[in-house]
DNA sequence: TGCAAAGGTAACCAAAAGGTAACTGGTTGT
DNA sequence: ACAACCAGTTACCTTTTGGTTACCTTTGCA
């Protein structure tokens, strides 16, 4: 991430370090800016969630999203999920420190979100 | 963001404070974390840059990409489009104070993605 | 004379994303 | 018996995204 144009004599401009494909930022935005990702994440910042539950508190992502944000989160090691009892199953979703590790970024996002009232 | 489950005496579960649609984390996503966008913002944070520069420093995107971004950032003023001069026509992008307040949330991300090596 | 660079724009296309709704299969409550 | 809840899964369809290529106008350089 320390691009810079360099311009010779004749005024030709080139890059140097020129991000080919993405940078960390761009690689940090696929992880947890994928629609409904950084929200599911934090809403499991005060524990674990039942699936049901995260559905109930995302009203606008479906089913279908949150279970495949889930999995992808999973697969990352940023949440576990614990089945809890067979009978009437039940299934927690939690973060990993890896997955806390992500909440100040996404704190910080809520709170510059709020005070420039984004729309 | 203050979404809670509500569990009655009958075991009944209901959300309240539910994400009715996009939080301000969903929010602030869609404004820093389209394709590209964040590199964007991040690659101008030394100062002014002109188009064909960014083009060459983001070696991964079009300038279709770059080009539809930068109106975005424009539109949403966290970034100036200034013609400094006709002759060889220049064009220079650089950050507002608003595009500015987003650069720690950035600055934490890339921290986060590399001390992390996302991949 | 003819190419290259500047800052784009336009047209076209393929792939991915995401919404909806129905369905599973087991359990429990009324 | 019937409905509801759990945790998903599946199929279908539409929209959005993003890549590619070509093109435009003006100016400068050799």
């Amino acid at each position: 991430m320390k691009a810079r144009v360099n311009v010779d004599e004749r005024g030709r401009r080139t890059a140097s370090d020129a991000c080919l494909e993405p940078c960390s930022i761009e690689r940090g935005m696929r992880v947890i800016g994928g629609k409904w990702t950084g929200s599911i994440i934090y809403h499991l910042k005060d524990g674990p969630v039942r699936f049901n539950d995260l559905v109930r508190m995302l009203g606008g992502a479906s089913k279908k999203m949150i279970d495949q944000r889930l999995k992808e989160l999973e697969a990352r090691n940023m949440v576990t999920r614990t089945v809890i009892s067979e009978r009437p199953i039940a299934v927690n979703y939690a973060l990993t420190d890896f997955g806390r590790s992500a909440l100040k970024i996404l704190d910080d996002l809520r709170i510059w979100s709020e005070s420039n009232n984004i729309t």
